[in-house]
DNA sequence: TAGGCCATCTGGTCCT
DNA sequence: AGGACCAGATGGCCTA
């Protein structure tokens, strides 16, 4: 089953929001999109099972009225003996009163709007990761794992490339992208490629009709060959720019990619977000002691929004002299 | 219907 | 105290 990912609308913008089972917080007037569609409630109340850590949530634990408002501190060392099922570490609890139990509910509020936007943040970062990836299918998005295995073995193939001299179209250079990914995300790149290790090779999608073009026969998934249908991804231009780049093309040649037929820049994703890959890299090399030089790793995997990467001729990824930006040529 | 993938909520832990 | 990060739990959506 495992397919790469692919999804017809955004769920960011179906997503849903709270459903404010009590009455405390009627909304949580964080963010827009959160607060319409179809709801997404997961706030343990009685009935619903429980999260995990044998079972005292807050917002089920020790509520109270307001009748004892003050006075429970001090009775509270019985809150959790009494309870049945596993004893819960840690510091004892004290009982939510009401009062409590509102701070308590704004408190999460805010960390889950935290939480949200941490997650978005990455999911961002995550898409410009797939942006820049060989293969680049609008119509087939690679799930987060395939995205950060290709991505890895990107740059594995792409710096054997560069120490061996290696073809970017050899199967070698094939054979380490799609080293561990899923069949269909391998037959993704190969389609990509237009790499096939037997042309004309007839092989079977998983539906078991022949297709073509030629399959990733044996790449990853030994046995079990096969491209999926059609649409296959987009060898992206990032990817173009790289390989150029690496056969050591002059500027001049790297520069036209309207010439080219390109026609776009080597990254055209959506705006780049504050995360992104290019420009941080080379922000915090210059601002940031925690990210020291960057090891063994090939400028041109780092195209910047805005930006175009070009490899000095007499780049060497490995020697000191070369690790930092300023072996790289940036032009508008 | 099962399984994969995802977004979200949540409590715990660590750090400032 | 509050924020960042993390991992578990849960339910929704989608495809085979």
């Amino acid at each position: 089953m495992a397919k790469p990912y692919e999804r017809a609308g955004s769920r960011d913008e179906d997503v849903s929001p709270l459903q404010w089972t009590d009455g405390d917080m009627s909304s949580p007037d964080t963010e827009g999109p959160d607060t319409e569609g179809p709801a997404t409630p997961h706030i343990y109340r009685s009935g619903a099972p429980e999260p995990r850590g044998g079972g005292s949530q807050v917002g089920s634990e020790d509520i109270e009225d307001d009748e004892d408002d003050d006075d429970d501190d001090d009775d509270d060392d019985g809150a959790d003996d009494d309870e049945e099922g596993p004893k819960r570490r840690g510091p004892k609890r004290k009982r939510m009163t009401k009062g409590r139990q509102e701070r308590f509910r704004a408190r999460r509020v805010k960390a889950n709007a935290r939480e949200r936007s941490r997650m978005h943040g990455l999911n961002d970062a995550l898409e410009g990761l797939r942006s820049i990836m060989p293969c680049h299918s609008k119509t087939q998005k690679l799930s987060k794992i395939e995205t950060l295995r290709l991505a890895r073995n990107y740059i594995c193939a792409l710096s054997e490339a560069l120490e061996g001299g290696q073809s970017l179209e050899s199967r070698a250079f094939l054979e380490t992208l799609c080293k561990g990914l899923s069949q269909p995300t391998s037959n993704l790149v190969a389609g990509c490629l237009q790499l096939g290790p037997g042309a004309g090779e007839q092989t079977q999608d998983r539906t078991g009709g022949p297709r073509g073009p030629p399959a990733m026969g044996g790449l990853g998934y030994s046995g079990s060959p096969g491209l999926p249908s059609p649409p296959y991804g987009s060898l992206d231009s990032a990817h173009l720019q790289h390989m150029r780049a690496l056969k050591g093309a002059g500027p001049e040649q790297q520069n036209d990619y309207g010439a080219a037929g390109l026609g776009t820049p080597p990254y055209d994703g959506p705006p780049t977000p504050p995360l992104s890959i290019g420009s941080n890299l080379v922000a915090k090399q210059e601002s940031s002691p925690h990210y020291g030089p960057p090891q063994h790793y090939s400028p041109a995997l780092y195209p910047t929004a805005g930006y175009e990467v070009h490899l000095d001729a007499t780049y060497d990824p490995y020697h000191p002299a070369h690790m930092t930006p300023t072996q790289m040529i940036y032009r508008h």
